[in-house]
DNA sequence: AATGAATGAGAATTCATTCAT
DNA sequence: GATGAATGAATTCTCATTCAT
């Protein structure tokens, strides 16, 4: 599991009152879980199962959290923060707004592969919490979907991009980082990850940057000498 | 359910032997599973829940499948095969191909719009199914996928779009459609179906539209008088 | 199945009127349910097997039998009535007392081997009925019984067996001819049928011949030329 | 249930690993289990039956068994051992090989009055065991028997018994005492279990004895004053 | 704090039996 | 008379959760 805390937000009750102990054994129980939910899926993992993996015996699992539901919130806000964290750490120190932007949409693909089979888990079963819970969840993808959102609407301030809808764009960054994890099976057998981060920026490039956004990009990443614009501007 | 047979390809075993009730009953059972499984989710759905509101007995449906996974095979490939029988209606009588592509993309997002619930079932609950049933439903996807593929590559070759790897762009088609359905909760809060679509639209003609392929696009769909082109070619 | 009526004294309900018809599809599903039942044990053989096996449909069967025990109580009587057939067969137009007697014993053990699953199935299956019916079957075991202690009785009563108590011994006698089929999988590893008779008239000679039984017996199988008696008689 | 552990040699799988814990459970789980399937039958009878007379939960069953098979196994093996414990017992202290030889037989027939409903369970059930859980039970069965066998070897090669064939002869006086449980139903009616005894010992001795066997008989077993010999030797 | 044995509600599945055609 | 689709009660087995130690 993650080195930070995974409760952020989150109202999960425990019996035992000694709160670095809490931080270690929910550490020690998410990571358990996060790998068999990944693996087998929500319902096809037991409690014992999670125990068993944990070392830990299974009535130790109800010291700290209410009941299965509880874990796998926990597990699905772990999954979260991870990709929180890991962009700000890709972005900081940079400061040009298209810099930024395309790191934090190479960042956001990397961490998804470091995490593929839990980015399948988030989406194959959050369902399986009830709505307040969902609502958390979703509170959490928002707050990180806005870390990207801000490096574009940078973007657009500075004449770099085209004035477009920030956040359905930003959903479409998302959505292309998930697709890495969603459609491995067959996108592994295209490309690797580096091609299709290549890919990706390719693709968006062309679809936002202005004249100045392209000169820009330009300084950024230079042609390799010798090498003409693959696709010209019109 | 669809009106179509949802068993294409599947070699699901009944108990009944005349084909023609075999078709009805089973339609009325997937409609019923995809319903459920669309809300509750499949593992939340009983075959008692299935059979109530198919209106049979629970027995009844162990006549026309062998077991629950069999009702959700059936289920998922009724959505997808939804999904492979609206593309091509969409673009029947439609020559240009520019035209075609815009045509499938629209109309996989309605599609998709229409079967909202059921498109997130496919995402949650293919892994539910054993790994041979899955190969089943990503033959079906891939399958559906080649639709949208040989518009793009129709344009590509006719100079209306850059030269670009058809199958990753064809998966962010795909996603973005999806997307409407994965993140529903949120996008609705920012735009109705037809805003999304030309939304895509007005993305992925910018993304891959050539010189000639814009002044196509112009020709299928003028600028309202007055108005100016609202993005700029650079 | 046998060509006889399996009905005797049982008084089993029939929705038919037909008595020829009746005594057809019962036969024909009878049959079918002894192989069955033999071969798979009376619980985990279902209706349908049986209609499938006699070829007919599983409603059908309720028309010439008013539930499963009641086919499982024609197939026992099946059984026990072959036995019952077969040694009056064996013995008729032998006049000597002995050699009826040993003529019933060798029937015995013969039909046995013919029917050694069946014979399983009564030491199985009877239990699974009702006391009343259980009834029925103790008295064709009785009739049956009845055929042989009146061959060894008759032995006694001209001086060849010893005095003894007939019941008892007929139970013996009886037994020994089951234990073939009860403890085939073994006794079939030391000996063949032929052997296993053999023996079998060797033992209860021994066990019950008087000196003028023994005169008897040697006049019924001489020994062969230049051969001593095997057994010395005390 | 008896006093020894009844796994012997089974490989039944238990949840539990408190060894005594274990052997106490499934003990009382057996107890219950052998009395039911006894009574109604191994088909007839309800986990939930089991449960209830062993005063456990339902649940608690599959901590100790993997299936219902399991118990079945445990209790037929339970019976089996049960013939095995105390034949030994019976011959044990006794030198004389006739001596042993016939308190082997009155052992054997003493047990299987002790546990008359279990023994027929073990002709009704072991069928409903797949085929390597069958193998075990006849192997427990052959290692019974040559206990019998080995005191019947000792009596021929000491010239008490005729030289007959050992295993064959054995198998009778195995079915002679199972058939006491067999067919108590009418037995009961013609004696009780000594006269039972006492006639199955003036059978085989008929059947066995040689001159030399029987002067020793007549040492172990003085006829009454003034009582003749009640089967003059011929 | 930690353990793991015990519980029992709940779910999938089977199959004898019925009955409309 | 014959069919076989439909029924639903019954059964095995699982597993989240509790609680005595």
């Amino acid at each position: 599991m993650s080195d930070m805390t995974p409760t952020s937000g989150a109202d999960v009750k425990s019996h035992v009152t000694d709160g670095a102990l809490i931080q270690r054994r929910r550490g020690q129980i998410v990571a358990a879980a996060v790998e068999l939910f990944s693996r087998q899926g929500y319902n096809d993992t037991t409690i014992i199962d999670i125990a068993r993996k944990a070392d830990v015996s299974s009535g130790l699992i109800y010291q700290y959290f209410s009941d299965k539901e509880d874990i796998l919130l926990l597990s699905l806000l772990d999954v979260l923060d991870s990709y929180k964290r890991e962009i700000p750490l890709a972005i900081e120190g940079l400061n040009d707004p298209l810099a930024r932007f395309l790191a934090a949409l190479e960042a956001y693909c990397r961490v998804v592969d470091q995490r593929r089979e839990a980015t399948l888990l988030a989406y194959r079963s959050t369902k399986s919490l009830p709505g307040d819970r969902r609502q958390l969840i979703k509170a959490h993808e928002l707050a990180t979907n806005q870390l990207i959102a801000a490096c574009l609407q940078d973007c657009i301030d500075q004449g770099l991009c085209r004035p477009v809808k920030v956040e359905l764009v930003t959903y479409q960054l998302v959505t292309f980082a998930h697709s890495w994890a969603l459609k491995y099976w067959r996108l592994n057998e295209l490309c690797n990850l580096d091609e299709y981060v290549a890919e990706g920026v390719d693709f968006y490039t062309h679809a936002l940057l202005t004249p100045k956004g392209w000169r820009r990009y330009r300084k950024l990443r230079p042609l390799p000498a010798g090498q003409a614009e693959p696709n010209s501007l019109p």
